[in-house]
DNA sequence: TGCCATACCGACCGGTCGGTATGGACTCCC
DNA sequence: GGGAGTCCATACCGACCGGTCGGTATGGCA
């Protein structure tokens, strides 16, 4: 077998993965260059075109592989027993522990699936949708069914949630709760009971 | 000067703006030619670079121009009186009351920052922040001051807050919640009393 | 030793796209 | 009537970038 026959672990096609990765963190889809992602992986072109055919395809097989971690690990979470609340945080504390680079990750397909055309992009949302949207709902879904929480869409639940974790990842919230316990009680918090002083109600 | 002695609203400089702005609504900076400009204002390129001096330039004086209009917009509806809540609904509607292509625009800024580098992008985000999230801080502000609202950091709750009205603009937020003012209540609902089931609420 | 597949190299190409150079039409003012 | 300025059309430039292609090195196998 042709794998790893000098050094196992730095595969040369991971290896492009890798430092692609890192590049496209920071830079649209458009700015980063082949020539960039070459030179960062220290190959040439030929051993790029030789692993991937296509740009789109180097950058889809990026952000899939990213996906496919991401939903298993939050499908683990899903998947426990406890209250609505006790789950979603075991959830969203999986993904703060994320290591920063893989955090962020989730947000690319956000920025840039509008750079890819329909066939693609829509397979390319489905993944995400699957990836974090689809397991909170599940967790929402039966919050909703034991009474905890109230009668509401889930799925829009579940994309007002993530919404709210997106904001938490921002550098102003970073410095507002640096730690990752502040930042979980912060979204819960007011997820689960508003913004309001006090439980009871004011209505408009 | 060639302002307004013939036809105000047809001139040149404004129409390729209005073009340019439709075009940038569906793709990428980077997707967007100046050749597809040029051909949508219905001028040359001779014409598009009198008047703006770069691709940069066209588009940062469309986004400006937008930012600009949401903040005036939206300083009145802070600027008004009431509870916590009903100023923020009453921004809130104004917002969801623009015809879609003005209502679409303010997302460009979050889709596009990253294509500009350091001088201009701040202050593009100024502007932005400046626009949305600045007002929505000044009322919620008075709401943590008058004990409406809980004592939590205003500027990190007004970005929750607009998160959440970004969700609601989603296609899918559309479906479930056609109306505007069903939109309205479930942003103001989740914001203010959160997801839990209460004892005295019964809809939907 | 001959054969072939895999992995990789790097010069090069074709096209795209932002931007420019030039000049012409029209107006205003002296 | 001729300089000056605005406004715009046409032709063109040149850098850049994704992708190609002929070629090489290596290693397994009969």
């Amino acid at each position: 077998m042709p794998l790893s026959p000098t050094s196992p672990g730095s595969d040369t096609a991971s290896r492009l993965l890798a430092r692609a990765r890192t590049l496209f963190l920071k830079r649209n889809y458009a700015d980063v260059t082949m020539d960039q992602v070459v030179a960062a992986a220290e190959v040439t072109k030929g051993a790029l075109y030789h692993h991937f055919k296509s740009k789109e395809e180097l950058y889809l097989a990026l952000l899939h592989q990213d996906l496919a971690e991401k939903q298993e690990l939050f499908e683990q979470a899903a998947a426990s027993t406890g209250s609505c609340r006790e789950r979603l945080r075991r959830l969203t504390q999986s993904f703060l522990e994320l290591p920063r680079e893989k955090r962020d990750l989730i947000m690319l397909v956000r920025r840039d699936v509008n750079v890819f055309d329909e066939p693609v992009r829509s397979e390319l949302v489905r993944a995400y949708q699957a990836a974090l949207p689809a397991q909170v709902e599940r967790i929402l879904r039966d919050g909703i069914r034991d009474g905890e929480l109230a009668g509401a869409d889930p799925r829009l639940l579940s994309w007002d949630f993530v919404a709210l974790v997106e904001v938490s990842l921002s550098p102003y919230a970073e410095s507002v709760h640096p730690r990752d316990e502040a930042k979980l009680d912060h979204v819960l918090n007011l997820f689960f009971r508003g913004a309001s002083a006090t439980p009871g109600d004011h209505r408009t």
